[in-house]
DNA sequence: CCAGACATTAGACAATGTCTAAATCCACGC
DNA sequence: GCGTGGATTTAGACATTGTCTAATGTCTGG
């Protein structure tokens, strides 16, 4: 794990490492409250705001990516390579649609000085009434 | 602008019509705080709660589209055709994209019971450093 | 050991959105 | 006109997520 961080150019210190640890050691997609909550399971060690900075500090450096998916949170994804998400509204529940199920073609001008961050295909889905 | 509401099921009161008409004669993607903006810039007129309940309807009735892009705020888009978005992380501006500069080909296998609310797609573009 | 950079922290703060109970509005039958 | 009842609006308390700041802690090279 630590090897992991040194690799994206991220100084493992103990507390990013449990952050990482809770991310990558169950490829879900969490909220900052989740790892938060699983990195203090056993004994409070890491602040709310250490959480912050350090799920901040890992999208920036490529680590994890982001996902604004629902209002009220963001997502955070142990899983960089290209793929879409499915989201049930009813249940809160992110899931992965794998790059080979869906394809995007295409693309629009961009404003001029601007470059791609990224591109997000969400699909929403609900219970069936 | 009454007759639009009718026509979506809803009753067409005073601040309703408030509502649409801050949302529909701007044809721009608009957020719950600058709805109530631009609604009570005369003199005010509409709370806080009859802002986010009619929101809540219009959405709920297909009148608007509600856009999930940013992580502090959701955005109403009074344009329900399919179509897809720009979104420039620095600045928070949120633009159109034609559906002919974009097509998604594909659909994964969806949980068993649900049915699709939407496809979203939005391209995420910053400042080229 | 020391200096200085880096990292963590508690808790105040801000922003967005939700909720509740009370007030208001309005269409309808009389 | 008047009373009734359902629909609508409202103020403001509340909840949640995330940010910020100033103080403290940690580590390393010299
Ligand atoms: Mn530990
Ligand atoms: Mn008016
Ligand atoms: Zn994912
Ligand atoms: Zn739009």
């Amino acid at each position: 794990m630590a090897d992991l961080l040194r690799s994206h150019d991220i100084n493992p210190t103990h507390q990013r490492i449990e952050i990482a640890h809770a991310l990558f050691s169950r490829q879900e997609h969490l909220s900052a409250d989740q790892v938060m909550a699983f990195v203090n399971t056993r004994h409070s060690e890491t602040s709310k705001a250490t959480v912050y900075n350090t799920l901040k500090l890992f999208v920036e450096k490529g680590l994890v990516r982001e996902l604004i998916v629902d209002p009220s949170k963001v997502f955070y994804d142990p899983n960089t390579h290209p793929h879409h998400h499915l989201y049930e509204i009813d249940t809160g529940k992110l899931s992965d649609i794998g790059a080979e199920y869906m394809q995007v073609s295409g693309l629009p001008p961009l404003p001029a000085g601007t470059v791609i961050e990224g591109i997000d295909l969400i699909v929403r889905v609900r219970r069936a009434s």
